[in-house]
RNA sequence: GGCCCUCUGGCGGAACGGUAGACGCGCUCGACUCAAAAUCGAGUGGGGGCAACCCCGUCCCGGUUCGAGCCCGGGGAGGGCCA
């Protein structure tokens, strides 16, 4: 074999006999059990970075293992290719997104080839194709048939950088675009959404079953979706007219409102202002027009209201209170309006105080001491408790009450029990050109109807002017918008918005099980095979957004009967960022950034998958480390040095393998011990980086050992084969070529990628002897090397005969020994 | 402000409640070499001691326990999400 390892010159050979042999293609162990592994997919910018690096490495670690493991496997790949940084780039340099894409895609394809993933490559599945996106259209359709889908007028987040609508969801910091940092203001445009709030109750109570995803990510969305159960009254108006109906998850303290504050907003603001507070009024509301959300409601932002003139009437109670405006109320908030009881509500505290509004004490503590009446509170006490001064209600527990006088507003008809929800429903209409067509033709007589199913898809129109000027490219091609009313044959027009690229990113994963079913989105009979997904790899940045646009898809597919289970994915690893070696986000700003692809040609792809796996666990931030990738090589090296060195083991009798004696058979405990480890840390959380460093470990012991005799050949080359194939998985390259080095010609025609995962003998994971620490009162005093199955007794006279630990014991009485087998034993002793 | 997470050598990180620091990086010394690189070997938490050994040590304070990096309570610092 060559004496020095060179990736450069196996690598590509490798990956060319997987690619002839359809190791990686799914489907083909029909009798085994099949697992679906899947990575978040790219979007097909330039070059790959280090992140994708580390997701597809932590994927194919556990493709890899699994398929050794004996599953069939479906681990396949796509490229998320709508979207707007290429219609962005193409305002800039006139380009086609069409033709930029299939030209990312090609240099994309081939930097993750060169990574060796285990990809399904026949598989893929790109998102800008019409036979892609004609299934977006015919979910979109047949959800409009169900009522999912609606059209609305809705206040929008218009991005004033990218000229569109974008989600809530997209709207970052200080009200910013997630995209372009531009700032985004708020616009009023007819849109198209799904309802997705219909589904907050089952998306909710579906994440109690997601055990095997992290706690973060499932705590996120069920902020997300927020949840709050509470109750609505209706305030009469002093001198008639409308009323206020307000939302509170505290019914229990009505009887302490001193005050109501409606959001500047609110429909009826300009309604209830008395003449005389008009001027104040509406220079206050306009004020408020200027000011973003964020900043009006921030902790640190000073309360600010102004007094309406009106009043209106407790239903509870009778009693008039006053109606205010203020800055914390938002319009998009419950009911934009709201009782505030300043004794038991923060805010509603500090803007009586500085307003001079009554503070009424009308919850008591459960237990301990008293709650001093309003006056003098010194902030808002705001656990539950128990009523007081609250008429017939006085006197329960606060849920109680809740109950009481949500059934009694009820029965009053001035209110009920009520529950509102964070999440809104998801508008995915946009104003762009580089997405999927929105399939409704606009008819004067029929209004808006879908295109039907047969003509499907509805393609985007290659000619269209990218300008980016907010008007949709699509409207401006005249081909594209004039048609005719599929309902009445007539003249109309179709809808030239497109969908939010999430809609594409929500069933990717269905789509790979059929990729080229031109029948239907995807074959239910395979999915009944290959989902829910096993393992969903992916960065935590999508907890909110993505995967819960995905988890609602799912659910959709459910409804419509395409998948047997309402979640798409079991498990889910979000895998952490890699930055640069200075510890800061890779960017060219700092200059820190390492392409993957170059790192590639100086040390090959084991070792950055290597590096990927080993610098620690999947799901923590690490910082890309020159020197720790050079430790990486040098480790491949060594191994390879390790293989030259021992190539006169690889003949050896196996059967020899029962003779192993003394440091040979140790070397055979090793060996049995580290299978044991890498195994485990496969199954379970994913400690791919204690078992590489399992493997290191039995290198250097190798690297001490000279093998004559048949059974020390033997030993070693069990090892050998051992190492080869727990490597597999991380650097498969190396071990199918160093396997193969082993083996010889008997494996000419076998690949280690389809080799069983080796299993451990248990028994040799046991040692003869044990080393077992000796404490004195917790502290470690000395050790014994004793037989493994040594019990107390023996192990006790051992550390009693050791003269270090007689000092300790000496003269002291001892009260108790504690002993734990193989491990230790601790001399209680007094004094 | 609320919820959540993290905190271990010079660095990345290991440690079923049971010998803290596996493994790697870095560093030091040695071997090989005319020399260097590569490689191989030894050492490497801090302090003390010629040594055997001793003391201290997992952000801080307290608790539970024979025994706490790990469990419980309080605090600090950093980070994430939401306001």
């Amino acid at each position: 074999m060559n004496e020095r390892y060179e990736p450069q010159s196996i690598e590509a050979r490798w990956q060319r006999r997987w690619e002839e042999a359809g190791t990686f293609r799914a489907g083909s162990r029909p009798e085994a059990e099949p697992r679906y592994v899947l990575e978040m997919f790219p979007y097909p910018s330039g070059a790959m970075h280090m992140g994708h690096a580390r997701v597809y490495t932590i994927g194919d670690a556990l493709a890899r293992w699994l398929r050794m493991r004996g599953h069939d496997v479906l681990h396949p790949i796509g490229f998320d290719a709508l979207g707007l940084p290429a219609e962005n780039a193409a305002i800039k340099d006139g380009r086609h997104p069409a033709e930029r894409t299939a030209e990312n895609i090609v240099s994309f394809r081939a930097e993750m080839k060169r990574m060796g993933y285990a990809f399904d490559w026949e598989r893929e599945v790109v998102t800008s194709d019409p036979s892609y996106y004609r299934w977006n259209q015919w979910f979109f359709v047949k959800m409009l048939e169900r009522g999912i889908v609606y059209r609305r007028q809705g206040k929008a987040n218009w991005c004033t950088g990218c000229m569109t609508v974008i989600a809530n969801e997209q709207v970052v910091d200080e009200n910013l675009c997630e995209r372009c940092s531009s700032p985004v203001v708020e616009k009023v445009i007819p849109e198209w959404a799904f309802r997705i709030t219909a589904y907050a109750d089952r998306l909710l109570a579906g994440l109690d079953g997601l055990t095997a995803w992290p706690e973060r990510i499932t705590t996120m969305q069920r902020n997300w979706i927020g949840k709050s159960v509470g109750a609505e009254a209706d305030f009469a108006l002093v001198g008639g007219g409308p009323k206020i109906k307000i939302f509170t998850t505290r019914i229990d303290t009505i009887y302490g409102c001193t005050y109501l504050v409606l959001a500047p907003e609110h429909p009826l603001v300009a309604q209830v202002t008395a003449p005389s507070q008009r001027a104040e009024v509406d220079a206050f509301v306009a004020r408020m027009r200027r000011t973003e959300a964020v900043e009006r409601t921030g902790e640190g932002a000073p309360k600010e209201g102004v007094f309406t003139g009106a009043h209106a009437v407790n239903p509870f109670t009778g009693e008039q209170v006053p109606v205010w405006i203020a800055n914390f109320v938002l319009a998009e908030y419950g009911t934009g309006a709201v009782m505030s009881v300043p004794a038991h509500d923060q805010r509603d505290f500090e803007f009586a105080r500085k307003y001079h509004l009554p503070i009424r004490t009308v919850i008591q503590p459960a237990a301990g001491g008293r709650t001093p009446p309003g006056d003098a509170l010194g902030a808002a006490t705001t656990e539950d408790g128990v009523t007081e001064g609250s008429g017939p209600f006085s006197g329960l527990p606060s849920a109680e009450a809740r109950t009481r006088m949500s059934e009694h507003a009820a029965r009053g008809g001035f209110g009920q029990a009520t529950v509102r929800w964070h999440l809104r429903d998801w508008g995915f209409s946009r104003q762009r050109y580089w997405g999927t067509p929105i399939p409704i033709i606009h008819c004067p007589t029929h209004g808006a109807v879908p295109v039907p199913l047969e003509q499907l898809p509805v393609r985007l129109p290659p000619q269209a002017l990218i300008t980016g000027t907010g008007e949709p490219p699509l409207a401006k091609v005249p081909e594209f918008v004039e048609t005719t009313c599929p309902t009445c044959g007539g003249p109309a027009r179709r809808e030239t918005e497109t969908m939010d690229t999430f809609v594409d990113s929500a069933w990717y994963y269905a789509r790979y099980l059929s990729p080229r079913d031109e029948t239907q989105p995807f074959d239910p009979a395979l999915a009944r095979r290959w989902l829910p997904i096993d393992v969903y790899v992916g960065g935590p940045e999508h907890a909110v957004m993505h995967l819960l646009y995905f988890r609602f898809w799912h659910h959709v597919m459910h409804e419509l009967g395409l998948v047997q289970e309402a979640e798409p994915c079991r498990r889910l690893v979000t895998q952490g960022i890699v930055n640069g070696s200075d510890g800061r986000k890779m960017s060219k700003r700092w200059g820190n950034v390492v392409a993957p692809g170059y790192m590639v040609d100086r040390f090959g792809a084991d070792t950055v998958r290597l590096f990927m796996l080993f610098a620690a666990p999947p799901e923590k931030d690490i910082d890309w480390s020159d020197e720790q990738v050079d430790g990486l090589f040098r480790f491949l090296s060594r191994v390879w040095r390790l293989f030259v060195a021992k190539q006169g083991a690889f003949d050896a009798p196996e059967a020899a393998l029962a003779q192993a004696a003394g440091p040979w058979l140790e070397l055979r405990r090793r060996t049995h011990r580290t299978i044991r480890k890498v195994t485990e840390g496969m199954e379970g959380d994913l400690k791919f980086n204690t078992g590489i460093a399992a493997l290191m470990e039995l290198v250097n012991e190798l690297m001490g050992l000279e093998p004559r005799a048949d059974a020390e050949r033997a030993a070693v080359r069990e090892a050998l084969l051992a190492l080869a194939t727990l490597l597999a998985p991380f650097a498969p390259h190396a071990a199918e070529e160093l396997w193969h080095e082993v083996l010889g010609p008997a494996a000419r025609d076998r690949l280690l990628a389809e080799e069983p995962w080796p299993a451990f003998d248990a028994a040799l994971c046991l040692s003869d002897s044990v080393t077992v620490a000796i404490q004195v009162n917790g502290k470690l005093r000395g050790e014994v090397s004793v037989p493994a199955a040594a019990g107390e007794a023996e192990v006790r006279a051992r550390a009693e005969a050791d003269p270090r630990v007689q000092g300790y014991l000496a003269g002291k009485a001892l009260k108790k020994v504690v002993f734990v087998p193989g491990r230790l034993l601790n001399f209680v002793v007094a004094g």
